[in-house]
RNA sequence: GGCCCCAUCGUCUAACGGCUAGGACACCAGGUUUUCAUCCUGGCAAUAGGGGUUCGAUUCCCCUUGGGGUCACCA
């Protein structure tokens, strides 16, 4: 009885997916594969003027990067339109009363528009109904004869929506250029294409009386309505917009976010399976999406939240794996390396990363000599306390210790804690010092580790260039 | 402005009408022999306001306020 579930995404090609789109096509796409249902893409390109070149790949690309394809070559409505498929059902429409043509021009109805405003009341077309229409000629836009009446309209995510029939209008159906407006194509391609979920954003949400009343008049059953909430920017004071600096969503591929990461992130945002987990692999996802859990209310973009998601599937990542990942992401200088240098230096940094880009500055002093920082030390808060000579004397000694070192790991620890206990210092004040000298960064990891992957030559060679500076 | 949707810490959210309103991000403080990060511990922080219904409202109803959406030959 129950049949496959079916969903798709229905994008317009005029420009780049944000987040708040791609979240869309993340729930669309959960609820069908988690039910071995089906997915599939469907381009909107009614609107000739608005239509972007490349866009359809980018979306495509994008949808990719997140692992979700659709099961059916792609739809396109242009080309559907060159098949005469909307005319078709349009033309049923006008044998069966439901449709007629507009016999105003523009500047016409316009004026409609204005005298209703006047008037303080909603424009409605359907006031100023034609009663005996021409017969339409394909030159003219095509309308919708509405049967306005009330309705109860089931939301899988918004309950149970009570309109009045003034929210019912004739609206066009197939515009003067002969395309079909989103209204009519994206209901007869649902149809055709057996769509049991429309999944959708909010801004359809005030259309969904009209799209009931053309169903009726199709005489066809309706989907299962799905509005999900739209996402704000960060100041909450927006739905996120191209126009507001929403990101391109391939943005972040190029920042170096892993696609697990920022679909658990949206997945995440206005959804939750109602227990206190917070990271969600693709997976597990797809095992515990719910629609019905699906906030009602909008969600605000936080991006620190998507960092902390990020770096926490980075730390989870295997080693092996992650070095495939960052290939594109080192410095310049680390082109003279091997991978096994590579791949030790990766895994002292894994933990600190929150997405590939920051590799860089992370990982610099491993592949290349910095130039002397004099605030490293003037502007620490426990070496400013010392002398010039007794920093030296301090260094100088732990360049002593160090060349007698095997420079592993274990035997680093051992001689910076015997010299700890020989030059009766802080470890914060010798660490940090040694620390400093090798590196030249404000930040790096753990001393001995560090040490041990830079290499005897390179850390005597920078102490000794540390000492001259002082 | 009409219509529609929404409303719990700054943010994402949990709480059959019933324990001190829970968790996470962020932030702050402390700990893990230096720094950054991780990890651990602790802290700050919310039911928008007002009426009802009820023995009892975050939860149900109404009003107000606030936010969002929509009123195209765009989607």
């Amino acid at each position: 009885m129950s049949s496959k579930v079916r969903t798709r995404f229905a994008p317009s090609p005029t420009g780049f997916l944000h987040v708040g789109g791609v979240r869309t096509a993340i729930f669309a796409w959960l609820t069908a594969k988690q039910s071995s249902g089906e997915f599939v893409l469907r381009i909107e390109d009614t609107d000739q003027k608005r239509k972007v070149e490349g866009a359809e790949e980018h979306i495509i690309e994008s949808l990719a990067w997140l692992n979700i394809k659709s099961d059916e070559p792609l739809i396109r409505q242009s080309d559907r339109v060159k098949d005469g498929i909307y005319k078709k059902w349009a033309e049923k429409l006008i044998e069966n009363g439901r449709a007629y043509a507009d016999p105003y021009t523009p500047e016409e109805v316009q004026k409609f528009r204005e005298q209703a405003q006047t008037d303080k009341k909603p424009f409605l077309y359907r006031n100023n109904r034609p009663e005996n229409p021409p017969k339409w000629d394909g030159k003219t836009p095509l309308r919708f004869k509405a049967e306005p009446k009330e309705y109860v309209t089931h939301d899988e995510v918004m309950g149970e929506i009570k309109t009045s029939p003034e929210v019912i209008d004739d609206f066009i159906l197939i515009k003067s250029d002969g395309f079909p407006t989103y209204n009519f194509a994206h209901i007869v391609d649902d149809l055709e294409m057996g769509i049991t979920h429309v999944i959708r954003g909010q801004e359809f949400l005030a259309s969904l009386p009209n799209y009931r009343n053309l169903y009726e008049a199709l005489g066809k059953k309706e989907p299962v309505f799905v509005t999900v909430p739209h996402i704000l920017n960060e100041q909450g004071n927006k739905k996120l917009s191209k126009r507001d600096g929403a990101k391109d969503i391939l943005e972040y591929r190029e920042q170096g976010y892993l696609p697990e990461a920022m679909m658990n992130f949206l997945a995440t945002l206005g959804w939750n399976d109602g227990t206190e987990q917070e990271i969600f692999a693709p997976q597990e996802l797809l095992q515990k999406f719910q629609l019905e859990q699906i906030q009602k209310g909008s969600a605000h973009f936080d991006e620190k939240r998507l960092e902390w998601i990020s770096g926490h599937h980075i730390r989870t990542k295997p080693l092996d794996e992650l070095y495939e990942l960052v290939k594109d992401f080192w410095p310049q200088a680390a082109k003279n390396y091997d991978d096994n240098y590579k791949k030790k230096v990766l895994e002292l940094v894994q933990e600190r990363m929150k997405f590939f880009a920051e590799l860089p500055e992370l990982t610099q002093f491993f592949f290349e000599d910095l130039p002397v920082n004099p605030e490293l030390v003037t502007g620490h808060k426990q070496l400013k306390k010392l002398s010039n000579d007794e920093l030296e004397s301090l260094l100088e000694k732990a360049k002593e210790t160090l060349e007698q070192s095997d420079f592993s790991r274990e035997d680093l620890q051992e001689r910076l804690n015997q010299l700890l206990e020989t030059s009766s210092q802080k470890p914060i004040v010798l660490f940090s010092l040694i620390r400093i000298s090798t590196t030249q960064a404000p930040a790096s990891p753990g001393l001995a580790e560090t040490l041990e992957v830079i290499g005897k030559e390179t850390a005597i060679k920078r102490i000794a260039k540390q000492l001259k500076a002082l």
